[in-house]
DNA sequence: TCGGTTATTGTGACCGGTCACATGGCGCTT
DNA sequence: AAGCGCCATGTGACCGGTCACAATAACCGA
């Protein structure tokens, strides 16, 4: 296939060190229009007739041409590259929102970037969000803990942005778009099946909050007031299974804790093993209730209750609402609002004093 | 501060809607030097007088100017920026080497694309590759499985990669970048330890398997026939703990299985959970030894005794050799291959029969 | 058959960097 | 003091697309 001399090779060939990649030109000659027909074919212009159009896209499939994104960014065109900017990827919330997003990217034929922002401190988010605008790609920023707030509020207002945030923020003041999942909501469903099953009250584990206004924790405390039963001290969590393992310790020792929620599912699992290695039974001695359903819930021992959060849907809408705000989607091809949804396992149960009127199922 | 007539606007300043970047050449007339002095200083060239490239940093500095990852990337410079090409994300050891990859990208200033390689189908594989390798970036592959491979053997070979690989190819045959951890070995000990608890075999739950030469099962295998042991038919597992569930209640019909190595964590949290719904208790009936040590196997009940895999080190690992092939990192600065450990926990114990010469610990 | 729209296509300049090469200044040798 | 080579810097062209605008072709009614 070297030296052929019937076709003519593409611009410079070989000549250089770089893989000799074709352009629009390329394209132009094979097809006898000029490089702005083929510009305008790629673009989906409707001012190129229908046989000029065939023609082109010929060429096209022929040489096997490749839009260059960098030389597209570089001259302003449509951008087609999405930038996360997001914390902690370990974390089953936002490694399963970026799992969506990845997904809707790659259907749409979007590139996707990665930044993760370690520390919430304004060097890091500032640096964060420079490097991320560069390529003049939209942005999606996950942002469930303080880092990812700070992070939102550092992006510069002209540039595309959609947020995957716990609960939206005051739209007058931002406004942005938003993408979230009703977990208030969720929190007291799952508090409310808890009292449902007899217990006096419902304690809490808290994933870190830096407002007072956790949802999850606001829809626990709001539907223990409604019930009318006293609001325990919520205890002090994190988001990995160590913390949830010593904030068990902690509430194991009180007798009078019966029912815990747990504000994620690897606290949950933390709190089980201190349940356990403190001689308490769950569900019999103890009900657990997380928080997200990871794929693990259903078969830890026992099964964990929880409320399923569907994370990838979220991420995979959040893209679709992007696109639309830069104009290249349509908003009647989103996709609908994922829902909190208590997923009833076998890690909860009536208290001690109610089982021999309500004796556990044995799996 | 708008209107200041004290210093010129960079070049096309607000005149057209894209936000005004300022560029190399602004830097020039604010340093009073050319352009190509500005270039030089950002690449680091030897050619520039200290004096010359202060006057230059200092204009970057107070123009706050970024290089633009496009142009550079047009114009064939040193692009910076590297692409993974993996499976399924959702995944323990993909997704905490694409972690390790992000955090090692960060610290050099890369930016990092991410692309799924959902099925490992030519035309996706083709697909992938071609997407990825567009900005004339780097390429990392993980490859754990089938599409992982076929996606390795789909890269030009002018496109400069590294892979991370269960176990390095033929070097003959690609000479190319390979990281990877010693998991034969791995196998080998977690199997030995069983052996050396008075089991009489181990059985294996497999992860998918595309050839027959999986180095956690070839390990298995080898310490089995060094003990001079009966080698039971590996049960084929997969990725999730629903596979790994299935598999387990298939094994826990057979009196004969005391012990079971498992592929991976999530197999071994699968297998677990059959088993206590079998009635078959852990450790006392049925030993289990997991693979990667995830962050909640210490948290299982009972704790998971599993082999560590450092997988966020090797991502960490991948990049450096990355970016030294790439003639921008230094050897000597690599950090050290990461080796797998065998953690003892809870989830192994002697076998029924011995069980009144070692007896379980209460935890 | 002609002028005036409108649909379609082509031309030139530009995005922000890099490369190759040309040029200026300096110290050194002879 | 002229000639040389090296260091430091500047100039022009180019990467592969896009934009704005000009130019041509096709079509219409009068």
């Amino acid at each position: 296939m070297a030296g052929d001399p019937g076709g003519p090779p593409p611009s410079r060939g070989a000549s250089r060190d770089r893989p000799a990649s074709v352009s629009i030109r390329d394209v132009a000659r094979a097809a006898g229009v000029s490089y702005q027909t083929v510009s305008r074919v790629i673009n989906d212009s409707p001012s190129v007739k229908a046989s000029t159009r065939q023609l082109v896209l010929d060429a096209i499939a022929g040489l096997g041409f490749r839009p260059n994104r960098a030389a597209r960014a570089l001259a302003g065109g449509p951008v087609q590259a999405v930038t996360v900017l997001t914390s902690n990827t370990r974390l089953y919330g936002p490694a399963a929102a970026l799992e969506g997003i990845e997904e809707a990217t790659r259907a749409a034929g979007f590139a996707l970037g990665v930044r993760v922002v370690e520390s919430g401190t304004p060097a890091d988010v500032k640096d964060a969000v420079e490097r991320a605008v560069d390529p003049a790609g939209a942005l999606i920023v996950i942002a469930y803990d303080r880092a990812g707030l700070a992070t939102l509020n550092a992006v510069p207002p002209d540039v595309p942005m959609a947020g995957i945030v716990e609960t939206p923020p005051d739209p007058a003041q931002a406004p942005r778009t938003w993408v979230w999942i009703d977990d208030r909501t969720a929190a007291m469903d799952a508090t409310n099946y808890l009292l449902s099953l007899g217990h006096q009250t419902v304690h809490y584990v808290s994933i870190p909050t830096w407002m007072e206004t956790s949802p999850r924790a606001a829809g626990w405390r709001a539907a223990l007031e409604r019930a009318g039963v006293r609001v325990p001290k919520p205890v002090e969590g994190g988001w990995e299974p160590r913390s949830g393992y010593r904030a068990g310790l902690q509430l194991a020792r009180d007798p009078d804790v019966t029912a815990v929620l747990c504000g994620n599912d690897e606290l949950a699992i933390g709190v089980m093993r201190a349940m356990a290695e403190a001689g308490r039974a769950v569900p019999e001695d103890v009900s657990i209730v997380g928080f997200d359903d990871t794929p693990q819930a259903a078969f830890y021992t026992p099964p964990l209750t929880t409320v399923r959060q569907d994370f990838n849907a979220l991420g995979r809408l959040c893209f679709a609402k992007l696109i639309s705000l830069l104009g290249q989607g349509r908003q009647d091809q989103e996709p609908p609002w994922p829902q909190a949804e208590l997923v009833v396992r076998q890690s909860a149960g009536p208290p001690p004093e109610r089982r021999r009127r309500y004796p556990p199922r044995r799996p």
